[in-house]
DNA sequence: GCGGGGAGTGATTGACCACTCTCCAGCCAT
DNA sequence: ATGGCTGGAGAGTGGTCAATCACTCCCCGC
């Protein structure tokens, strides 16, 4: 196949960075059961068999691709926070939210990911996975924040009101609730 | 099947109001791409060929469900709206925002079906449906407590974020995270 | 009584899906 | 050079799924 010899050979674990990250377009559009896992080798360039060596079964892949996103979406968050200045728990909070906000633009199909993981939770490992992520994802809130339950609670709430928008592509939708639910400068800072 | 002869033979339009009834509880657990026809037509009692009688193809019979869930949300409201005293705007979303979480606590399938519905939008039909089931929500809870965008916005976010928490069955997890998300008496009752 | 239409089903079809078996190619240490 | 090991693919396998077809039963108007 490989034209002239020569060719890098690539590891397992390269591979598996590969089929994670080409792995997040193909479930981010129709889910845990509406993707299959010929579509995902697909989308890594390699053969569906190669895929059931890299992972046992469409669930650890699927989780593994939950982890992946959380990893990634704390890891935008804290490179957002070290250029930020104030410790204010409001203001922390708030830069948080324009990264997540930058995220969920950019990168629309991590987020529909997550928003996929949420609706596969009937399987119960999947579930814990889910779980999981979002402990992490809290606590970490928490920590750099320093903000109130309440406060945490709504930026969560912000966030989850950002995902269903973007799955629904409200941002192209001219019509009164679209420009209700979007934010155009919703800045919670109680100023 | 019927004991003693005689059986009141219910009419096509009849049978589509089980069939969604029941549909619900199918859809709630795997969403759209995950529930086959079968276990639709199982679960309310009739061959899955004649749930193709009754609906042309799947995605009509998911999206007539959705429209019968955006219908009983605003029937749920408006009865309890019925019953509240105060034409405050903050206060006739309070009253509201309970409104739903009682629903979402008691009839789960409900808001599971809301959520699997947002991530099977990239079907087109469905993505459509979906969009104007939120429109109609929100201008029916813009016109019932005449709020201000920032505060519905504030609404639907908060809903979604328990729709996610339902999902994952937070109110079973004992953790730290888990309360922080969860709203323990976060009644923003001004009182 | 009977004929037409609606309620309802069993059996089927072709496509697809998760997962497996078996095999091949290149690399490296001996 | 060679034997073992890892990367990688071809070709299934049994099962399931959405959708269809041909068929039966029963009611109601005539």
């Amino acid at each position: 196949m490989s034209p002239s010899g020569r060719r890098r050979l690539s590891t397992a674990d390269e591979r598996r960075e590969t089929v994670l990250r080409t792995a997040m377009h193909a479930f981010a559009a129709r889910g845990y059961y509406g993707t299959s896992t010929t579509e995902v080798a697909e989308a890594a360039g390699i053969s569906q068999a190669y895929l059931y060596r890299l992972f046992p079964h469409k669930e650890a892949l699927f989780i593994a691709l939950i982890n992946h996103c959380g990893w990634l979406m704390r890891e935008r968050m804290s490179r957002c926070l070290a250029s930020a200045e104030s410790t204010d728990p409001a203001e922390v909070l708030t830069t948080m939210a324009s990264s997540f906000r930058g995220l969920a633009a950019e990168e629309r199909d991590l987020v529909m990911v997550l928003l996929q993981a949420n609706c596969a939770a009937s399987e119960p490992s999947i579930r814990a996975a889910v779980r999981d992520c979002y402990a992490k994802q809290v606590e970490y809130v928490r920590a750099a924040s320093l903000a109130s339950d309440e406060r945490i609670r709504g930026f969560f709430a912000d966030g989850m009101l950002g995902n269903v928008l973007a799955a629904l592509d409200v941002a192209a939708v001219d019509a009164p609730w679209a420009r209700t639910l979007s934010c155009p400068a919703a800045d919670t800072t109680p100023r």
